[in-house]
DNA sequence: CTGAAAGCGCTTACAG
DNA sequence: CTGAAAGCGCTTACAG
């Protein structure tokens, strides 16, 4: 055994109170802010915080308080198989996550509350994030379930955890969620398309298990039907740029001049394969992509898109989380966002 | 006052003692995996666990060991007026940013170490994230600085606190970090730009006051020499997509017909720049990139990349960072590693 | 190999 | 308005 170096002891609350000589309930009061502690003590914490460069120690505030002031924010259904030659990064990587992890981080850090990352794919995976909750490690979860049959919203449901989910789970069940109006989406998109003068439209749909994905093809075979079409020709992709391009393939062989893709990765897809085959987009066919991403600016001409306000809706999604830690009684909310369309060259 | 829910108290190591009939030292040690304990109460206290459901409480025993479980992932100097109509959380959707997100994930988590998110812009977030550990809430912190003169690294030594950095520091300081061979990846892509039998060749690069973004200069330049050439064309960009077409502009003005960008997005732009002209890639201009990001494959033709290991890279960060903790006395290592080639249509 | 006890650094009734 | 005291749920010397 060496001597450790001279530790430099962090100051405690008891420290504080020597300094300032007050009971450390006193410390404790001001540091919390409590209101109806006499001006002069407040001064004389002040500064004995001051002269010791007093930090709480959260573990200890936290073991009494039951409040670890940490959401995780799992990102879900990341299966094996799907992850690219980029590995598991492959789903954070979608411009799509940065957005929401931004807004994500945006509401919650004022409030003090700080997001854990965690990758759910396995059956251990789920497991654990129930533990980290149960443990008291965080105080609820903030989950982005990008894959259909994801077990993690019954699984936290049933533990009776707070749970706030990204996008309609596939399955009702008594848990808050924000979403944005995927149909409305698919309408616009749609009525974009003909007002262009596309004469033969078709759509490159995400995978139909999943609500958001199946909402769009919805909306948009909505709003063409509207118009007088009656059939539409699909092709499904899995939210990849290959996919775009594959799905793109088959679609420009049925001969069509305008596609809606479900996302922006696939439009850029899109606009890739047709560009291969020597079209020019939007006069030889027009595409419109969903979710207005950083990738929409990655393709020229640039996408004309249906954007989600994924910032709003991930501080919406913040709060609703607070909100019911605040009230174990609250009664689970849908958020449902309208979407907006941003023109630029693609269609 | 209402009555609560008959709340369902989670069990702690005093229940499971009293179920197993041992003392809570014994039920600890086993639930810690201590060696040198009977195995008759090892089994009474794992049937014990099982009945109860129990889960250790993190706080409680965070605040004895003096151990969150818990790292800080700092993604620093996203100075606002860089920040675009995509909001804060642009950084995080680099494509770049999630490959890197995703390896320290998957080094984390088996350790049971969990990352929380931090943005740092302001100074309020600097003194954040040093208060973070302080009050223990995590252990220590990884940081990558997305800015030249962060005082990030300087406050995180100044305070004695565990840090890593992804990318060498602008100044000499006494700290872990791992970096890939800048200057060597930067010679790699000149020697494909010769290799290709281009004869006028140029360099976007990015800030200058990055290390990082210097190195690829110097590399590519120094290798450029070595081929005879003494002038490489320059522009500036920001490693942004639309910084890198705007630098293209610049350079094809001076006639070159192959360019290295010193990151993916860059070299995006720098080929959409290229088309609009009605130029070709890669037989009117070759481009290679670097990174080998998902935006690699955004553009027609592919990418000819420089790849840097990231995933192994942030693995190394995170096993830094935990080798540290275990051994303060640890003295700073550098890792530096090799980049190589991915040769794809652009180049 | 096991247990009784102290202690980690806070917050919060409860008296006064 | 303030303080003494109990208690949050663990781990870890220390005896035995």
């Amino acid at each position: 055994m060496q001597d450790q170096p001279p530790a430099p002891r962090v100051s405690t609350l008891e420290d504080v109170a020597l300094v300032a000589g007050v009971s450390r309930a006193s410390v404790s009061r001001v540091v919390n802010g409590k209101p109806g502690v006499a001006e002069h003590i407040v001064d004389a914490v002040n500064a004995a915080i001051a002269r010791t460069g007093y930090v709480p120690n959260r573990a200890a505030r936290a073991l009494v308080t039951r409040r670890s002031g940490t959401v995780l924010v799992v990102v879900s259904g990341t299966d094996t198989s799907r992850s690219g030659p980029w590995g598991p990064g492959e789903v954070l990587a979608d411009p799509f996550f940065g957005r929401l992890a931004g807004g994500l981080m945006s509401s919650l850090a004022p409030r003090d509350v700080h997001p854990v990352l965690m990758l759910a794919v396995t059956d251990d995976d789920h497991a654990r994030v129930v533990s980290y909750v149960r443990e008291g490690s965080a105080d609820g979860v903030l989950l982005v379930s990008a894959q259909a049959g994801d077990p993690l919203p019954q699984l936290l449901t049933d533990a009776a955890l707070p749970v706030v989910l990204f996008s309609r789970p596939d399955h009702p069940l008594a848990l808050s969620y924000v979403d944005v109006n995927n149909r409305a989406g698919g309408a616009m998109a749609a009525r974009r398309l003909v007002e262009r003068g596309c004469r033969s439209v078709g759509i490159i749909t995400g995978p139909l298990d999943i609500p958001g994905a199946e909402d769009r093809l919805v909306g948009f075979r909505e709003a063409m039907a509207d118009h007088g079409v009656a059939f539409v020709p699909t092709a499904a992709g899995t939210f990849s740029v290959e996919s775009g391009s594959a799905a793109m393939g088959e679609l420009l062989d049925q001969g069509v001049d305008g596609v809606f893709a479900s996302n922006d990765n696939m439009a850029v897809g899109a606009i890739l394969a047709a560009q291969d085959r020597g079209l020019t987009v939007p006069d030889d066919v027009a595409v419109v992509g969903f979710d207005d991403s950083t990738s929409a600016l990655m393709c020229r001409p640039a996408l004309t898109t249906v954007r989600q306000p994924i910032e709003t809706m991930a501080a919406e999604m913040a709060g609703l989380l607070l909100e019911r830690l605040e009230d174990p009684d609250m009664r689970p909310r849908a958020a449902i966002f309208d979407p907006t369309l941003v023109e630029r060259g693609s269609a």
